[in-house]
Order: C-alpha cells, then sequence, then structure tokens
DNA sequence: TCCTAGATGCGAGAGATTACCATCTGGAAC
DNA sequence: GTTCCAGATGGTAATCTCTCGCATCTAGGA
C-alpha cells in the first residue's frame, strides 16, 4: 500500500529507547510532555534522518494540533541535551539521528539520503595531540560522501 | 557568534593557486570571467572559510556592481567543479574552503570559527569495505567539534 | 487541588539561498 | 577585428528553513 516504504527500527529496540528516553528526562527533571515523547518516538522509528519538517508531517496526523515550531524546538533542545544527534548534510535542511552510538553517516549526493554505517577504523580513530592543541575536542563527526547503490549509473 | 578576523593565506599561495585554477578552468572549457576570478581569489586568501556573504562583502568595494547571487551560483557552481569545498558546519549559513587538499576542520560550537588541521591519523584513514556495500564513496568530510582556545573558560 | 516554571500554538519575521528573466559577455568561428 | 550565442551576470521576487514574541496551557512538585 506504501508507495515508498519507510524504513523502521526494529519496534522493541524503539520501546525500549522510549522508555530510557522517558527515564532520562525525569532523572534530569526535564519535563515530560505528549509532544516529545511523540517526537522522540517518531526519530528513534524512523531510520532516514528525517528533517524536522519531515517528523512534524509524519505525526500530523495523529496529533493536529502539534505545531511545526514545537517540533524545531524540541529537536533542538533534545540536540543541545546529547538526546538525538543533529546530522550534518551541509545543504538544504537539517536532520536527526536517534541513534547514538558511535557510528558514520554515508550521504549520498546525488538523492540526499543518510545511512548509518559502522566502520571499526573509523570508530576506533583517536586524535593525534598536536594536531587540536587549545582546542577541546568535544565530537568526531564523520561524514561519508558519495553515491548510493540506487544513485550509481 | 564574535565576528571572525580575518587570517590570510600566503600571497604566494594564494597566486600559485589561482593561476592554476585560471588554468584548470580553461582546461575544462568552463568559461573565465572577472566575478569568477574574483570569487576564487578572495577565497583562496581567506583562511577564516568564509560564507558567500561574507565573500560578497569582501569584494563588493572592489567590485560594486557584483550580485549577492552571482556569488552564491559561483561558489555553487566551484563547489559541484571540486574546484572548492563547501564546510559543513551544520548550522547557520554555508561557508567554504579553497583548500583542496587532505585536512580536517576544527569547529568551536561557541564562536563557530573553523580551522584547518591535518592529523596524519585521520588522513591516513581507510574505509573498510563491508561498511560501504554498494556506496561509491567520493569523500570523507571530517568535522572535530569542541571549544576553540578563546572559547574555553 | 493549587501554583508556577516551563512548554506549547500560532503568526510574524529573519536569514540564507534559489528562481526568474532581461541583459551582457567570453571566447570560438569567421 | 567583428560577429555570434551559449552561458554568465544583476536585480529582484520568491522560497525554504527555521526563530521569535507572546498569549495560553500544563506537568508535576507543594
Amino acid at each position: 500500500m506504501t508507495p515508498v516504504p519507510v524504513s523502521r527500527r526494529p519496534a522493541p529496540d524503539v520501546a525500549r529507547w522510549c522508555d530510557e528516553f522517558e527515564a532520562t528526562c525525569r532523572a534530569r527533571g526535564v519535563r515530560v510532555t505528549p509532544q516529545r515523547l511523540a517526537v522522540y518516538r517518531a526519530l528513534a522509528e524512523d531510520l532516514s534522518h528525517p528533517t524536522a519538517e519531515a517528523v512534524w508531517a509524519r505525526l500530523r496526523p495523529r496529533m493536529p494540533s502539534l505545531s511545526p515550531a514545537t517540533v524545531y524546538r524540541i529537536l533542538e533542545s533534545l540536540d543541545r541535551e546529547g538526546l538525538v544527534r543533529r546530522v550534518s548534510v551541509t545543504d538544504g535542511a537539517g536532520r536527526f539521528d536517534a541513534n547514538r552510538g558511535p557510528h558514520q553517516h554515508l550521504v549520498c549526493r546525488v538523492c540526499g539520503r543518510v545511512r548509518d554505517v559502522r566502520d571499526p577504523t573509523l570508530t576506533r580513530v583517536g586524535l593525534g595531540r598536536d594536531a587540536v592543541r587549545g582546542f577541546t575536542v568535544e565530537e568526531l563527526d564523520i561524514r561519508i560522501v558519495g553515491r548510493c547503490g540506487r544513485c550509481r549509473k
């Protein structure tokens, strides 16, 4: 029935992540609202690294009163709190990822699809001290740009 | 964000890069216009990874008729042609880099400054075949996010 | 049940780019 | 040197992606 198959994270994982998410919020004294839970769940279910607008569009049928501004605000604050990650795709709208484990992103420069990968070589990468003198490293963001199978001619 | 001070690339390097740039354009049959040369030169001189708007502002005194739209178009096409690189900084305006050699970017999450670094460990990084099955890798973009010396409290 | 800091909804507005189109021009052909 | 035209530019409107201000609402502690 669905023309474009949505890649979904396995339901048990989603359920566990949502439980952990709610627990973390409560532990940190962050208010748990239906909107926050819904946004987090939608992102956890979706493997396509959706934009804020896409998350909103997906939730709209179920939460008609949900405001796009609220989705932007929620994703921004979750990123700041380290509960989701903003993915750098350079152009167009910002995209988000509920996967906080160590991984890299394959970005297709033709269709814009983003896929998680875990390359042990890259995951193991350390930083030489000299390269970052005077700089406090907080995050290493690795983007692998190219063409996905569908877009290779 | 505080304004980014302009750090300049050594003049001999800039001159050589500009010559190579023009030669490459001619070799590829890409039309060489005063605007293209000026935009490329401004970017080559500037180590601060300026935005399209910053490039335009810098050229305006010398080329009062230069349109911002033209600067955006030129930078976009140079990026597409592989003659400059668009730097991923995730938020705000897109930033550009004339340095096409292998290097990574230190991005300060407080002031937004971007600095080139060359970490041998990262430069040497290879990709496991399994991680990118069906994906043609064209570029490895590594962003090191944290706080620069000035913004560390 | 009450209270309030913080969250939400909505509409206006800002910033960065992109589209459109009339005009101009680099450089190949003569 | 002159002609010619595909492609580049300038100016402006439109778009896309958020962000802000503010009135209202609500989660969750007292």
